[in-house]
DNA sequence: CGTGATATTATGTATGTACATATTACTAAG
DNA sequence: CTTAGTAATATGTACATACATAATATCACG
């Protein structure tokens, strides 16, 4: 077998996926140990780890030490979403975007399930409440709560312009967060703001940030009737 | 400056992770070049540089080739949601997983936008309905189409009782898929299955997987009413 | 003053080597 | 026969070095 050796990375991805592929190793079998495909594909043995460890990366594969590598059982059950900034997604589809703020209100209490699960009682909050508008559309609409003490210049920013999204994109950094997805019947309030019928089934995602262990925001954006969100395996 | 050297790529993670973080570094703003940071922390470049493309695989920094790397402007946009196996998912709740065969038909032919944007007129393919249970409770409705071409063993297995989802994981190895989440009201054949209230809104997710360019099956996720898709940033 | 060749530079990758670590397999003591 | 201790092993990582590649900067030439 003197064949032409795979010496770069993605080549031996390339490989490995195509034996994956056409079934050569299976859902569930053990693969050949690094040093072997390394002598076999005529490359080092640090390439190939590359290239295992990007796929176990990518759930392709299961790797643990001393005991091999194996073709993950349920492959790639990740999928990735990229979450645009509103204001972005709207101009992406060539539409003109708006914001407008509907309410603002300082230093409330949490309160509610949804709060309390993750503000703690004695917390000050800013609240907001604002829609994001698409060719004049309602697309968006925002209502969140700000934990006030992450930023002194919290106070100066009347988010009447901005969106508070932004704002805080641009100045306070997150290490991270949740999302939780879920369908509602509109309520009447909402259903006038999106301009759809009450009861109609719309698209709601929570969202929560966080600066290590403290809450940075909450937010629950509450789509408009037709909105569908995309992502990739 | 005589500090303790970082010399591990963790680490190394770490400490551009602080930098962003404490705003030493700003979204926006060009970072040192590897070789500084690697003799700044009493490194190998090699180390640095896996750190700072870790980094950027995760969205955190952007890299360019002979420009430099820089602070990403909008971090981590980037969710991943893991997506189980209905019957792990299930299980993992602690309760009893039960899957039920509602219809089966061959040789149907793709019509309708949702069906003929990935299969061709020509298609011939396999129609599933089930339902998935958990504790009895109606959990999600599957209506699934099979490119009838992707397998000959696909005529043997009669789905009656394995879900299709788990024989296709184990037998069709697919390339990519595309996810698509939605809200819809029920309608009323679906509120009967679910058990609930027609015009309730759900969950919905339609997903397609590929083989390359082939497409191997289309799936409609219809959710019980109280179905939340949990992700983190 | 443009324009194309060439040098420069920061990241990207491959290799041999060395050692670390987690886990299993084996072995000897009780 | 159990168990503590030890050897063996596959992956994990670090490093020095070398060269590749993409993007920019520079410079010579018309």
């Amino acid at each position: 077998m003197i064949e032409k050796p795979i010496n770069n990375w993605l080549g031996v991805q390339a490989e490995v996926l195509k034996r994956i592929h056409d079934r050569t190793w299976r859902p569930g079998d053990i693969i050949p140990r690094e040093t072997d495909l390394a002598s076999e594909f005529g490359c080092a043995r640090v390439t190939v780890n590359r290239a295992l460890r990007t796929l176990a990366d990518k759930g392709v594969l299961d790797r643990k030490r001393k005991v091999g590598t194996t073709v993950a059982l349920y492959p790639t059950s990740k999928a990735t979403l990229k979450i645009p900034l509103i204001r972005k997604e709207i101009e992406d589809l060539g539409a003109a975007y708006n914001y407008e703020l509907i309410k603002k209100s300082l230093n409330q209490k949490p309160s509610g399930e949804r709060l309390l699960e993750h503000f703690s009682y004695n917390d000050k909050l800013t609240y907001i409440e604002a829609i994001h508008t698409s060719d004049g559309q309602p697309f968006v609409v925002e209502s969140r709560f700000i934990n006030q003490k992450i930023s002194s210049n919290l106070e100066t920013e009347n988010f009447e312009k901005n969106s508070p999204n932004e704002w805080l994109l641009a100045n306070i950094p997150y290490t991270h967060g949740k999302i939780i997805f879920s369908a509602i019947n509109c309520s009447n309030e909402m259903s006038s703001l999106l301009n759809i019928d009450s009861g109609d089934a719309v698209l709601q995602i929570e969202r929560t940030t966080f600066d290590r262990k403290q809450v940075i925001t909450n937010v629950l954006l509450t789509y408009h009737r037709d909105y569908k969100l995309k992502a990739s395996l």
